[in-house]
DNA sequence: CCTACCGATCGGTAGG
DNA sequence: CCTACCGATCGGTAGG
């Protein structure tokens, strides 16, 4: 047993060829986060495969060994990406939950947090783990499940609530499945120049989803 | 101008070189049939991209040039590929369909054939064309989205009525494609061995999207 | 539809 | 992080 690959390289490798060229250039992860941002960008456009070390690193502004020198592999390259990725949706959705609130401004912040990271800054890399999962390799593909689990267990609790209210009408499981299908779909259709605003999609999300609330107790 | 490129692949070319090895061996289209299911199948489950015309021809028993005996090109099977699947998809629908039947009703058999689309026989056809539209030229791209279109207005007038009753409580284009990317998703999900059944999972799409009628008129 | 085979591309490495 | 460069793979073709 032994380490994660991807964790090793992150932590491991430091400068040891040559030397930085100027002393402005601070060799701080810097160019490890413009690889990161290339990436995504030209893997969600083009996919994984048809995307080229050499793509990335041109877009970076590299020639064509040195993203090797920043991440072990093409593969590291990816998965990278698709865990960035997921700790922003993470830390989006964390911040979009209050523990005693009401679940349906829960749901509603829920889904706006989720249209945020697919469609806000550093939109490119939730599309990227959408679709490019198959490119993972075995442990790496397990370890971004488990941060899609945390993210989607986040939801139950609020469907489950509206179900036991009334204000969900089918099987909380398969209403998660359902909704979240809906809005990661939204990378396929939704342009922030036309139509709809994410928050008029938002709307659009609650009064599809949500019933109105039964008038049974008080 | 010239006829599209997959439509003369499709009607021109016949035997040429050797003739049929032996009398049983009828050259009729068979073997294009299965190099389009085996591709469908490839593309599906590893990508376009990262399928070998060489992995085609194997899993349909030939050796690494004879596809192009069917297909002007790799890019020529994906869009046949993605062409029959739509064109499955369309005459589903258009069977799904009754012309005065009640809109609710009607919704029902659209979703229901949409899973069977999706998760019935010929299940890989649409899903490669869901994911790996990108890798087609700007053509057959085009040709496509032609077939889409179609596919998607027939649910217009259906969704339209909804709205207008009040079982639909969104704006009926966005709740079109918030709906289709809810059933589109279920490829990422569905497994006919476990959890629900088709039927159960349109029951539960049908229980999510659509309010109770109002109790308004007569 | 098979047997070679070509030309180009690509991930990755050496060595500085 | 750059400059070569290797080894393997792949789409496509010739020629039967």
């Amino acid at each position: 047993m032994h380490p994660a690959p991807a964790a090793v390289a992150t932590l491991a490798r430091r400068p040891r060829g040559r030397p930085r060229k100027t002393p402005d250039e601070r060799d701080d992860g810097n160019r490890r986060q413009q690889l990161l941002k290339a990436a995504a960008r030209l893997f969600r456009r083009k996919g994984f495969d048809a995307t080229t070390t050499r793509d990335i690193a041109a877009a970076a502004g590299m020639t064509a060994g040195s993203p090797f020198y920043h991440f072990e592999s093409k593969g590291a390259l990816l998965h990278a990406v698709m865990d960035a990725g997921m700790r922003a949706a993470l830390a989006r959705q964390a911040a979009a939950i209050e523990p005693g609130a009401d679940p349906a401004a829960t749901l509603r912040r829920l889904i706006r947090a989720h249209f945020d990271t697919l469609h806000g800054p550093g939109r490119d890399f939730i599309p990227v783990m959408l679709y490019e999962a198959r490119a993972l390799g075995r442990r790496q593909r397990a370890a971004i499940a488990t941060l899609q689990r945390d993210y989607e267990s986040a939801w139950e609790p609020v469907l489950e609530a509206l179900a036991a209210s009334g204000r969900l009408r089918a099987d909380a499981g398969l209403a998660r499945l359902l909704i979240l299908g809906a809005l990661n779909w939204s990378v396929q259709w939704f342009d922030a120049k036309k139509r709809a605003s994410l928050d008029e999609v938002t709307d659009a999300a609650m009064a599809l989803f949500l019933h109105d609330a039964k008038e049974t107790s008080a």
